[in-house]
DNA sequence: CGCGTCTATTGTACGGCGTACAAGGCGAGG
DNA sequence: CCTCGCCTTGTACGCCGTACAATAGACGCG
């Protein structure tokens, strides 16, 4: 599953052939297992047996390279065409965006931040707006689409930030650093740690992986569903 | 404004005395002016009239500046205190963060994208509690907060996130692409257009400094907060 | 006054990064 | 057999973060 140092004759082929695909799958899994921040062209390419050259010559530089890894993950989103209720659907889109980001954390962070601005990256909102635009929002309909996507998008992000450098000293210090706050300077964080601890944004240590946020997700779906639904006219409920 | 290049004799002092706090300060301006990803240790230092080393003797590490940074970025958002409805309240301080990270949009995302884990990241959410936790909501306090920060939080990343990369024929380019999508592919983009045009997320070309999504984001409040709200058994509305 | 000791900075160096570019081997079409 | 275009090598450039020894001035103390 590893490097082999380049060293045919100036030229040469590489015995297995190096494709755009294969290229941008690698790509994929180095970021998903050593993280975005130690990934680089150049480990990339000794992963691949090749000269950093050679990867410019197929996917040209960096950011071409991390839009087609980004591409490849949100194409892994699949619609659920099978739910014909407006408000099961957007729950059922949510989870699945959601659960495709904690399938992999490091490319869904490099997602959320970049913007790809590819086609694929359209195909959710353009679906979403289908869901939307009977409802009859009049000048609300693209402000329930931004706060839909803005919320998931967002949320999840969030959720999945510590990620990076979790190692189990740091979590350990995070945690009693935590669990010993001064009641007198955050008086409500302390009266409320144990239903807060571990499963609050600003109040975990551990991962999302360990520890996901699962019913406070559902619960920002229903809440923006919900809402959305109580200003349709009244046609569907 | 602009640097010298330091060549005092060895161990000479600096005749502006370079404290921590004028690094940070820098380093604060010199994100926001230039970007986060044009930011370096090395052109911090030549900023300041002083060799890279200098820095680590004051800050610390790269990581350690930039947490220094977040801090006084998260810092200069106040509370309302004098506001008393805990819904009222909750949407000034939904509208001072935004503000906030309008005023400073690199250091906003770099705070958004480390989770700075000092005393001061505490502060919002605490008095966050304060009100949330007399309302009863029970077993749902920790999903409205969760909620509340991911969402708000969440949202503002995701409004600022073009910023990077907006040279002027950049975004030609992207508005054109967007003007001429495929009504067969995207049938719902290109129905609804016109609504959408530079107001939604994923549909704009232009940074949100230009064409702010304002009324999307009082509108996700409100869906927040009146939500919630629904949810109180029944002593305050 | 002389002498350490502490503080703050210089200057240099190391290894890694993205990427530009010329050189060259190989296969396919003529 | 030749040529040409595809693909890769090998090298180089200029950045980056940061470690580290050297060292100059400030300061306390005899």
């Amino acid at each position: 599953m590893s490097a082999a140092s380049p060293s045919r004759k100036r030229g040469v082929k590489a015995e297995v052939p190096i494709t755009r695909e294969a290229i941008v799958a690698t790509a994929f899994r180095l970021i998903e297992d050593r993280g975005l921040t130690s990934f680089s062209m150049r480990s990339l390419a000794t992963e691949l047996g090749v000269f950093p050259a050679t990867l410019y010559w197929h996917v040209g530089d960096r950011s071409q390279l991390l839009g087609l890894v980004e591409y490849e993950w949100i194409r892994r989103v699949e619609l659920p065409d099978e739910i014909s209720d407006w408000r099961e659907w957007m729950m059922e889109v949510g989870r699945r965006y959601r659960s495709n980001a904690f399938a992999h954390p490091e490319v869904a962070r490099l997602a959320t931040m970049e913007r790809a601005r590819n086609s694929e990256s359209l195909r959710i909102p353009d679906a979403l707006l289908g869901k939307l635009a009977p409802l009859g929002l009049n000048d609300d309909l693209v402000h329930a689409f931004n706060a839909l996507m803005g919320s998931v998008r967002g949320f999840v992000f969030l959720e999945l930030a510590p990620r990076a450098d979790s190692s189990p000293q740091e979590k350990a210090a995070m945690e009693a650093e935590l669990r010993s706050l001064d009641p007198d300077e955050f008086p409500n964080l302390t009266a409320n740690f144990d239903q807060l601890a571990d499963r609050a944004l600003s109040v975990r240590w551990n991962d999302s992986a360990d520890r996901p946020l699962d019913d406070s997700f559902e619960y920002l779906l229903r809440l923006l569903i919900d809402g959305i639904a109580a200003q349709v006219p009244r046609k569907r409920k």
